[in-house]
DNA sequence: CCTAACATCTACAACGTTATAGAATCATCC
DNA sequence: GGATGATTCTATAACGTTGTAGATGTTAGG
């Protein structure tokens, strides 16, 4: 049915393998053998069958990108992002929703949808490290984002507890004394969470103001948990007149809930978020954030990614990447004025 | 390295043939041998090769799926859906961002993407019917969304003029006289815009409001482009009481720019959307908007697709699905009270 | 001119699966 | 008990590409 290199061979008059060999640029062919191979297969409208190729070749030229779920701002706008990054290299990206669940980024990781991938872009966040270690395989990974800060794996990320600790002490340096911390729970130290509790806690201490748990609210990193412990913390006795939220969408979820409750933000909780995400630009007030620098991040994971994947990164040790960040001062969390 | 089918057969004492005929549930196996050659799976740890599976049966089991930007809230949200309904059927999904760019689409629909899946699900915005038609191919493609409605086509759409018009009339019921729709412009007939436009209109007809051409402010489809036009139309003297963006993007980012004018939401100008994203929920005032029953559209796009891939829908005429809709009245346009 | 070295091309096998066609086994029927 | 047909299994080819190894042509050096 469609046109395969036998056909063009033929029409070229030259074997099988000249044409693969055109194809594949390799060196000793005659301009104008080549010619005739290129002229047949403009001439036939020949592409090469992927399938074909990634079977004998055992590359597919695919990244996987395995994250909880894509509908969420953050995920959203990365994977975007990583799908122009691979596209500029000549990859496609696949992607896989893990829900945050364990059994699926095992599966992830070890399953078929392995197979489809030269490498893994991955951002676990019910698996351990050990876990990621026994069942990665001989094929490519790079963790992204911050839940697993292993010397095993390669990593790209960003300066989380830096970033945390420039938002807390925004906050404190526009007055502000009881600084909520929503995302993260009293005694984390590993992941993203943990790293950021600890910027918060420096900045705490750099200015000499009381770090009190009752100001540390867990609570899952999506708008609607954020609203939620928002909620439950105004109906609690616990005062406040500053949220972190650990990310854009908890802080976002925050915001809703202060302004429905008549909350003036920032006249009574200053807010400040994490992550930049579009949204933060456009609401009302807009968001105090930070840009993680996702152009990097994404820019650096792609092309740590291929180089292993090609061989052309042969470091023995795993490399770990921080991208830079940026506080963006907005209304909801003005300096002081 | 990997364990094939010829190590199973080997294990198992029977042909490769066999386990092959086992692993498609070939009808005539005994209970006994079919046990055998699942104990030798189980114990080697065998997994099918799906590029070897997909280069002999040609089938990929997976979809594609075309749209212009992964990081738009709209389609970030359906991706996601529309990957969870493709996984419970067996199926996975290939994103490919177009830009809405026509070269991306048409390489999108005719080149090596094509390839790679076993059909399409696509959004167009720069191609025509016409150009379509020429270049889809023989593997089936669905039409998504609204801007091509060809009797060509398979198509899963939503009742756009009637919930344009549903959100008009809420509009307008509420007193407001001059409407703002924003995203269209004077003259659009097909796409969704036409089809909201025409939704607009009649339901302007319906309440004996005149149509003023000033009051349709053509944008594009997202949050800046929607704030810049509200900013032009504020600096203009055209008077309006009420906005109806053509989705929630454009429409939260005239809730930007209003608010930050100084013009109050809904007192001075009401504000509608279309789309119901998560986002429009958890602005500030909450946005007013339809909610185009993107379950419903990621189910049924996705199992017409499969359907017509796996030979299970005949029909030899297009199928054209128009999901239900539903209005979502919140704070920037409340019901008359 | 012969030879060595290099450049250019080709035949054939291989990747791991499914499809085809037919062989072997078994039950059923008269 | 032999024929018939259904069931169960297998040998072999094929999907379209790349890798291996070697064949053929061409140039340069002596």
């Amino acid at each position: 049915m469609a046109v395969t290199m036998n056909d063009v061979a033929r029409a070229a008059g030259v074997s099988l393998k000249t044409v693969s060999n055109v194809l594949n640029d390799y060196e000793f062919i005659r301009p104008a053998t080549k010619q005739k191979v290129l002229d047949a297969i403009a001439e036939l409208g020949y592409e090469a069958n992927l399938t074909a190729r990634s079977l004998r070749s055992g590359k597919t030229r695919m990244l996987g990108l395995v994250l909880s779920d894509l509908a969420a701002p953050y995920y959203a706008e990365l994977a975007s992002k990583l799908m122009k990054a691979a596209s500029a290299r000549g990859y496609r990206v696949l992607v896989e929703q893990s829900a945050a669940r364990k059994d699926n980024e095992l599966s992830a990781l070890k399953g078929t949808f392995r197979q489809l991938t030269d490498g893994l872009l991955f951002t676990p966040l019910a698996l351990n490290a050990d876990d990621i270690a026994a069942n990665s395989g001989r094929k490519p990974v790079v963790m992204l984002g911050e839940h697993i800060d292993d010397p095993r794996f390669d990593l790209v990320t960003m300066k989380n507890t830096e970033a945390a600790s420039a938002v807390t002490a925004h906050l404190l340096s526009s007055g502000r004394r009881r600084v909520v911390i929503l995302g993260a729970a009293h005694g984390d130290v590993g992941g993203s969470n943990g790293l950021r509790l600890t910027g918060y806690r420096g900045a705490l201490a750099a200015a000499e103001a009381d770090y009190d748990p009752a100001l540390v609210v867990p609570c899952e990193w999506r708008r609607d948990a954020g609203a939620a412990a928002v909620g439950n913390l105004l109906d609690s006795d616990v005062k406040f007149d500053a949220i972190f939220g650990l990310n854009d969408a908890v802080a976002l979820g925050a915001l809703h809930e202060l302004i429905i409750r008549g909350v003036k933000v920032p006249q009574d909780v200053a807010l400040a978020g994490f992550d930049d995400i579009e949204e933060a630009r456009f609401a009302s007030p807009s968001l105090t954030t930070v840009a993680p620098g996702m152009d990097e991040i994404a820019e650096r994971s792609v092309g740590l990614l291929i180089d292993r994947i090609e061989g052309a990164e042969t470091s023995e040790s795993a490399i770990h990447i921080e991208a830079g960040f940026e506080l963006k001062v907005r209304e909801s969390a003005p300096g002081k004025s």
